[in-house]
DNA sequence: CATGAATGAGTTTTCATTCAT
DNA sequence: AATGAATGAAAACTCATTCAT
């Protein structure tokens, strides 16, 4: 079929332009550059996205949905498990998507708020359908009573932050992923304190 | 002095930049537009600066030379301090920072990475100097057991993603800045789980 | 039979061409566009036409002898009619086919000369065509001693260019073709110039 | 002074700009092609025309302006000669004009139409300003009872089209521009009827 | 024959940088 | 030193044409 044709043709600029835009930046990496990865020509490129920040905003929806999808898939068998399990397994499928696609997200979380314009012209921002699915988790955990109930408009931000700057920091590092993911999650339900050994005798703090 | 001149029409360049970067973004912003915005032709631009990378990297380093003298001012007199005090200190000399530079931060902040080259050149990354204090700040809290020891190396990274995922969010969201700081501080230190209540009758949990 | 169905399709693509071409102009109106008004792919175009120019020749060319064909249905039955009758019919053929073609026709009629080379490329002018049968009319004109003899050669490019002209000017304007058809023969034929009444006593007509 | 070189810069692009388009039609002429005419590079044309419609439509003001001189000028002292005179006047300015500016006229004439939008963007049509001067010239012929008065709005267009038709008939067939000039007023202004004797005998009818 | 995706030369436009005044 | 017109390489984008299916 053509049209099979057609969808791989589409598929090799996108990857194409997330290696170039990996290696060489937003602005940086050009459209003939992008072709020449993709084996096809400039004009291919337009038969395929109206411009330049069109054929942008394709990738960036595709990975999004590609990493929404792979966290649904994730949660969906733990649907019942504690909020602590279904928060590691969320964070294991982001840092899992991360891994994959670091050079580019790297360059991509950083540029977003580069531009004048947002990098996704008439879409929603790219993280918000991952960051619908960080807030519902969030109160799960709520509802749980696993988290406090005040601070929850933050806790969905600040976690994504707090993921994300780890991540982008591992790139420079070198240090292990999940390593620093289960440090994270333990940072973010229990924070940075040094808690003392309370009264009781024998009995440690649960849940720490 | 010939010199007073020269420092002023430099400054004004450097002030027309962050206007013109905020406005349009790193890339969008033009060399003449500049020159415009400071009152000067372009070619004086080119004798202050080699080229407009150049004119960038000043641009960055002077605002980090003054965020580092703010946080430096705001803390010395606190040298004596708890941890807790010293922490809420530098969030506020950071918060008021970001204040007067929103809409250049926002746009520069993780552009860093955003190019095939770092954005500042020959200079350390714009951020590293701030980060040197974070850490610094980090190290005397565990030294003062305030915090615990185990995670040290992370504390810093995930305070600083927090705090700019957060002074972000306020920009879309219009939040104060005062108001998100405490609570910020509250979810790094003691974390976002719900504790239940301990032992004591009545007695709220304190620190909290 | 095939061969019909061949031609339909080669009418349906030229009326198309017409239709592109009346609304965006002989050079933005691309072959794909043509292509989708005529319902074909552009392939086809090309198996119907070696390629633009010749496709817009053709076109010429088709309504050039519409045109002709036209004239000469009209004239037929009036060759014995005195001159005078003759161009009114003339010119009422023609005013009747440009009202059809209005807008494909004020694009096209002078950009004859507007490119490097000449619209059609083998062909004779598209005007030619036409110019010869006004010409054969002066012609007629001035056996019949309608016409003055000495301006002859002038009279078919004038006639012509003043019927374009009014009838271009009727797209603007939106006044009727055949109250301007009149007003236009009769200033071709007497003139603009104010005859005074004839025959009075000895008074020498002014301004001549 | 800096400004006398760029205004004679900025000549010598219009002046490339119209044998470039004489040459090679309104759409083929290229950006390139043009700066290497005038001696200068593409950013030059830019720094001079926002764009290339704008350079056409400077091309097309600068000529229309200085018609229009020349055709004060010519009149200016005959403000109090008869109608005839002054007509005559004016068609040899007009004439001369397109003597110097022949094939660049040609094509501009012709693509004026030619396009979905008209070819001078903001501003009124190039022909406007000249179209007014002879209304107000058939106006004078009016009230100098020089000209019928009943079909004078279409005077104007009529008188317009016969010369522009005249003239770019000579381009083709190389006839001289004064010869036919005397020819177009006579058939403008008596028309191309014969017209019998009339009265005396032997007397030829005065005038013609 | 019809199809329509792929081609790529050609065009417009931008903008950091230079240098004569 | 300041000026700002000139430069030209580099980029985005278009569209007539081809050819495998």
């Amino acid at each position: 079929m053509r049209s099979r044709l057609r969808q791989a043709t589409g598929e090799a600029i996108v990857a194409a332009a997330e290696d170039a835009i990996a290696e060489r930046g937003l602005h940086a990496a050009g459209m003939v550059e992008i072709a020449e990865r993709a084996g096809v020509s400039v004009g291919t490129l337009y038969n395929h996205f109206a411009d330049k920040d069109a054929l942008i905003a394709a990738l960036i929806a595709v990975r999004r949905r590609e990493l929404a999808a792979r966290i649904d898939a994730a949660l969906a068998p733990r649907q019942s498990d504690p909020f602590r399990v279904q928060l590691a397994v969320f964070t294991e499928a982001f840092a899992a998507h991360f891994e994959e696609h670091r050079r580019f997200l790297r360059i991509l979380w950083d540029e977003e708020a580069a531009r004048g314009a947002p990098v996704a012209r008439r879409d929603e921002s790219p993280i918000a359908e991952i960051h619908a699915r960080v807030e519902k988790l969030m109160r799960l955990g709520v509802r749980e009573r696993a988290l406090r109930g005040d601070g929850a408009p933050l806790f969905a931000t600040a976690f994504m932050a707090m993921l994300k700057g780890a991540l982008t920091e591992e790139t420079r590092t070198g240090r292990s992923v999940t390593a620093s993911a289960a440090a994270l999650m333990r940072l973010f339900l229990d924070g940075a304190a040094l808690r003392p050994a309370r009264g009781g005798p024998g009995k440690a703090p649960p849940g720490r």
